[in-house]
DNA sequence: ATCACTGCAAAGTCTTTGCAGTTCC
DNA sequence: GGAACTGCAAAGACTTTGCAGTGAT
């Protein structure tokens, strides 16, 4: 049931993470929760910020996104805000529309992937492409009629 | 001639910095043909380092970068490398191939244009696309012996 | 009990800012 | 000459690291 999920989601996170070769703290599992229930990438201060019912150290965040990252769960995007965001990784692929004015983000829907096959092909140096990263800016409408 | 090129390069950077309403420097004018003559992305650093011909401070770098980026003449990037990038803008729409093992950035064919059209018909909030960056990362083939 | 993990504090990058002196127009 | 620009030094933001104590298995 849908009611449900978020526990589902701590046993689900917790098994992976132990799956992985690491252990599941409370950190790790609470920031999982935080990333894939916001639903756009968020920085590190942000995390610390909405993560008030876990106790934990910035340092910390740094260390459990490294973490995460390596298992693949949660992955890094650059907005051009002078900082990293990451976001949980979803089975749909899909890119970012930032506004250079008030810096709101808007999903944009992904590119297939024969895209990256393609580039993979015309290159004649590279023998694989594990990511890509597609971003979007310009100005949103409410920014626009300012 | 094309021999003639770094010579006209400086006037016509010197008029475009002019008409843009800001003075023609030798900082201005060295970082941009540093810039045009690279090929590739450059940081800070590297930016420093080879202006050697001209004494220039990383603060005044910095502010400089800023002040093309505004007129349109190089745009920054950001290659995951936990610092920015910059490049000089050409005509045509390329984008970035970057291993993540040894750095090395290689240049991709642009898309066409009809992407960033299409992005900005199917989404409601925004009002205009003006820069759009997509960089793909994956392994060299000469690291991918190792 | 053991080893991984975390908090804390310190240091390391990258970038911005204030101000006085210099340069371009 | 005057406003714009630069160097220098200091501060600010973001991120990493060392070490001792804590917690998961």
């Amino acid at each position: 049931m849908h009611r449900k999920s978020v526990q589902d989601d701590k046993g689900y996170f917790a098994n992976l993470l132990r799956q992985a070769g690491y252990k599941a703290t409370a950190g790790r599992i609470g920031l999982l929760k935080l990333l894939k229930n916001s639903g756009k990438p968020l920085s590190i201060q942000e995390l610390a910020k909405k993560l008030s019912e876990v106790k934990i150290d910035q340092a910390t965040i740094y260390r459990v996104l490294t973490v995460l990252e390596e298992i693949g769960v949660v992955r890094q995007v650059n907005l051009l805000h002078g900082h990293a965001d990451y976001e949980f990784v979803r089975e749909d692929d899909h890119h970012h529309l930032i506004c250079t004015k008030c810096r709101r983000v808007e999903d944009v829907a992904g590119c297939d992937d024969g895209v990256t096959r393609q580039v993979l092909r015309r290159s004649t140096n590279f023998a694989a492409i594990t990511q890509h990263s597609f971003e979007f800016f310009g100005i949103c409408k409410s920014c626009a009629r300012k």
